[in-house]
DNA sequence: CTCTCATTTTAGAATTATTCTAATCTTAGA
DNA sequence: TCTAAGATTAGAATAATTCTAAAATGAGAG
C-alpha cells in the first residue's frame, strides 16, 4: 500500500510525519525514513545500514538500530521476525497483514487482510486477539517490482 | 498428541526408536529423549540442558545442542522459532499444526490441524507449501496440564 | 544571538543464543 | 582386544542486537 518506488515521500513531509509522532527529525532519522518509508522492501537492520552508509557522510550502526527502534515505537514503522532468518525486517505497511515467503527468493510479500481468510476453532478460554502468518511457497511467473 | 506427563516411552521404547531413526541411543540422547519426547512443554534448549545437568552427572550444552539436532533432524522431534522469542522451542507433535501464546504466561499450545481453517486468496502465481502461524492472545479459566 | 540542557549520535564493549573447533572419550564390531 | 567411526566436551567463535558512556547537536530561554 504505501509500498512504491523513488520519492513517496518528500523530505518534508517525512519530518512532518516525525513531528506529528513526536519524534525531533534529525538527519540521521530523516534519510532512514527515506529509505524505510519509501525505497526499502522489507529491509534488515543491517540493509538499512549499508544504504544509510552510502547515503550520509557517517552513521553508526547503533544509530541506525536506535532509529529503527524509535520509528517502530513512534507507530510509523512495524518490524516482524520470521522463523526461515535470525533478522527482524522492518515493514511500512502499517496495516494488518500477512506475509508470503518466496522460498526461492527469500523475498518476502505482503498478503493483505482481505486475502486471507482464518477461522478458528478454539476451547471458549482462549480469547485470540491477532496472529502472525507466514505463508511459505514459490513465485512462478516473473513478479518483480525492482 | 503425544503429550502426556510421567513415562510416555520406557527406556526401552526410547531406545528403540532412536535406533529405527538411524541415532546411536547413547546415554545423553536416551535421556534428553526422554525429556522432549515426554515430560517436556515446548522446552528451549536452555531448558533441555537445565533438565539435563539434573538428571545427568555430566552434559555439555554443545551436547544438548547437538542431540536437539540430531533428532530434528532424525524427524523424531519439529523445531520452532516464533517472534516473541528468540528462542528456538522444540515440539515432539510431529502432526501439522498451529500454536497459540498465552500472553499472559508466554506458554504455547499446540493447535491441532483441524481446528484451523486458512483460506487464501492469492494471484495464481503464488504456490503456497505450508505456513507458520502463531495465534495470540490469553487464556482465561485454569487450563492447566502440570 | 548564545548559553544551556536535554536529546542524539557514536564507537566499541557487552550480551544472548547458537555453532564451531579440535581434543578426548566411547562403543560397535572385526 | 583393537580400531575406527561416531559422540561428547570445554571453550572459542559468531551473529544479531543492545548497552554504555562520552561527544556532538539542537531547541528554546533569555
Amino acid at each position: 500500500m504505501a509500498k512504491s518506488k523513488g520519492i513517496c515521500l518528500t523530505t518534508q513531509e517525512i519530518e512532518d510525519r516525525l513531528r506529528a509522532a513526536n519524534v525531533q527529525p534529525t538527519l540521521q532519522r530523516i534519510s532512514i525514513c527515506q529509505y524505510v518509508l519509501c525505497e526499502a522492501d522489507h529491509p534488515t537492520a543491517e540493509e538499512v545500514h549499508a544504504w544509510a552508509e552510502k547515503n550520509l557522510a557517517t552513521i553508526s550502526l547503533a544509530t541506525v538500530y536506535n532509529t529503527l527502534k524509535t520509528l517502530v515505537a513512534a507507530g510509523l514503522l512495524r518490524e516482524f521476525k520470521f522463523s526461515h532468518s535470525d533478522k527482524v525486517i522492518y515493514d511500512n505497511n502499517l496495516e494488518e497483514h500477512s506475509h508470503f515467503l518466496d522460498e526461492k527468493s527469500g523475498r518476502l510479500f505482503d498478503i493483505h487482510k482481505e486475502n486471507v481468510q482464518l477461522d478458528l476453532d478454539l476451547a471458549g478460554n482462549f480469547k485470540v486477539k491477532n496472529y502472525d502468518l507466514l505463508i511459505k511457497g514459490e513465485i512462478n511467473k516473473s513478479n518483480k517490482e525492482d
